[in-house]
DNA sequence: CTGTTAGCGCCTTCAT
DNA sequence: ATGAAGGCGCTAACAG
């Protein structure tokens, strides 16, 4: 029944309680830190241990105790700080947590569903970020066979979800550009890419009516740095007749800053530049990007956290939770310029 | 011996079996996609799983195949494009390999060690990159129960490493920074944070004595902003008398050129500053940050290359491979901007 | 083409 | 405090 030590694949359970001169249930339960081992023979078998160099395997021990110990977390991609910041968040409180994270990425894969199934199959519950780059019904899918949270998405009926605050703070930010006295906001992202897009166009549309008028469509726009330059041409070639670009991200919105520059405009005073999230760069450039910070960090914890939570017990809260938001104000709306830069 | 449907932990292959009126062995060959299964047979066992909504438990196929079909990558951390880009990289190849990626970050855990040890526990093999948040250890620890490949960091016996050349370009960086008449220059950066800073350091000596010059003692600084903030002040107070810094990397690099520019010092003129990663903020700062650029990508896409083939034979490359690198020349060096910026 | 039957390595009662 | 034995869900011969 002995396993054979050294060789590829190393020792097993019944290797080491060989070694050790005692049965298997023995060694599970040295290490599983059971208190009703004696001393010597937690010793005997600690030595076994290393010297076999011995290593569970955590399919068995997976199999044996019914669940995998592991959380998945499906991302479309990992560009910009954003993603960065939530798989932290999410990483650091699963391993508090006991939770190893198995990670995917959607980008590149053709057939996603497929790949979030075969994700499903090795982890007791899984997160994912709502966007478009996700299909849709994924959540159902999985739902059923696995508890799932969806982040930055909306809740469904038994899927969970949990989401940084995007209205009101939309709302906010546009009304502080309006207050800047402009009018011919143009809102750059595309509000079908996901709810939270949807969201900022929302509260865009809300500041405009909160001051009798009326919003401009959205400029479906994908949030990257090219878009951004197609974008910004369009404003140097005359085609776009605007005075604030309101723009869903961050990178969106510092290409179309540098743009402009080197058409010859100014920002903030031929147009006005604001974006979302707060990425480094923001603080860098000249001028300093307004923008919105959200907790992002904290977004990831959360997701993990409500994913043990209804891996743990049944418990599920029914209303999307909401983390607030933070505007930052520099000088791209048109706000006198920082001093200290 | 048939699982209970509908139950939380769901269908199993035997419920599957009985609903398809076939044996487990016929499921499992459908699922595998084995070809000598007949067309109705075929087609009764896949209404099953539709209808019971099955799905394979993992932990139950690692153990009967003997290997999790998973790569374990540890990093530690995940701040700034470098780590971000490394692990898009390494999660894409390994899903093109049909291996999922576990994945753990340092930061924030007392015991790495053992935390890397659990890893070990779940998947074949794991990459981790060389840096000081990891210890020296770990390779040797995992040597021998997995495979390991090291990213950035060096080769020893039974553990493979890949990088991307630093001294050859480290050297070229600064031959090209003295070539501008700086003769003052100051490496900020660790060389004991790990094997890639060294190797720059080494190649920023290199420069100095090619051109019969004394290279300066490094300047240990972390890679963060608040370091560099805190190395510009010593320059604005006089206490670093330097005409030229070479940053270990960009993070690094703006931060210092923002605080100079705050403590209104002009950069190059005052000083030169370069830095290494070519981040995204390196183009947009003015003036652009002269940099190099790394395929660090193709570093994670490789690190799960090499990790695979060592997993599926024993296939080793003795030398650690190394990717070519690019110097980014903008004008923080005292080169003429880019009329297009 | 399909079914039977051993394991895979570990955990966990149940005895002792 | 320790051992014996069954079972977790799936794969893979081996028979038919």
């Amino acid at each position: 029944m002995a396993g054979i030590p050294g060789q590829r694949g190393g020792a097993t359970i019944y290797s080491v309680a060989e070694a050790a001169g005692v049965s298997i249930a023995t060694v599970s339960r040295v290490l599983q830190g059971s208190d009703k081992v004696s001393a010597k023979t937690r010793q005997r078998v600690m030595t076994a241990v290393e010297e076999l160099r011995y290593m569970p395997l955590g399919a068995a021990r997976s199999l044996a105790v019914r669940h995998h110990e592991a959380h998945g977390l499906l991302l479309p991609e990992l560009s910009g700080p954003y993603y960065s910041e939530l798989l932290m968040g999410f990483e650091s409180r699963a391993a508090e947590l006991g939770q190893s994270v198995v990670l995917m990425l959607a980008e590149g894969k053709d057939d996603v569903a497929r790949a979030a199934r075969s994700l499903a199959t090795r982890v007791d519950g899984v997160a994912m970020l709502a966007s478009a780059a996700i299909p849709d019904a994924l959540p159902e899918m999985l739902r059923g066979s696995k508890p799932v949270v969806v982040i930055a998405g909306e809740a469904k009926p038994d899927v969970e979800a949990i989401t940084s605050e995007n209205t009101a703070s939309a709302q906010a930010l546009t009304a502080h550009v309006l207050r800047h006295g402009r009018r011919r906001l143009v809102f750059a992202g595309d509000p079908a890419s996901g709810p939270d897009i949807r969201d900022r166009y929302a509260g865009f549309v809300a500041a405009h009516e909160d001051a009798h008028l009326t919003a401009a469509a959205p400029l479906p726009t994908e949030l990257r740095e090219s878009a951004g330059a197609a974008l910004a041409d369009r404003v140097l070639a005359g085609d776009l007749d605007t005075d604030a670009l309101v723009c869903a991200n961050d990178e969106l919105a510092l290409a179309v800053m540098k743009r402009l520059r080197q058409g010859g405009r100014s920002v903030p005073d031929d147009l006005a530049v604001v974006g979302w999230d707060d990425v480094m760069t923001a603080r860098y450039v000249e001028p300093g990007l307004t923008t919105v910070r959200q907790p992002v960090r904290e977004l990831g914890a959360l997701a993990a956290e409500r994913l043990h939570a209804r891996i743990t017990s049944a418990d599920t809260v029914d209303e999307t939770q909401v983390l607030p938001t933070q505007l930052v104000l520099r000088s791209s709306c048109g706000c006198a310029p920082d001093p200290l830069g």
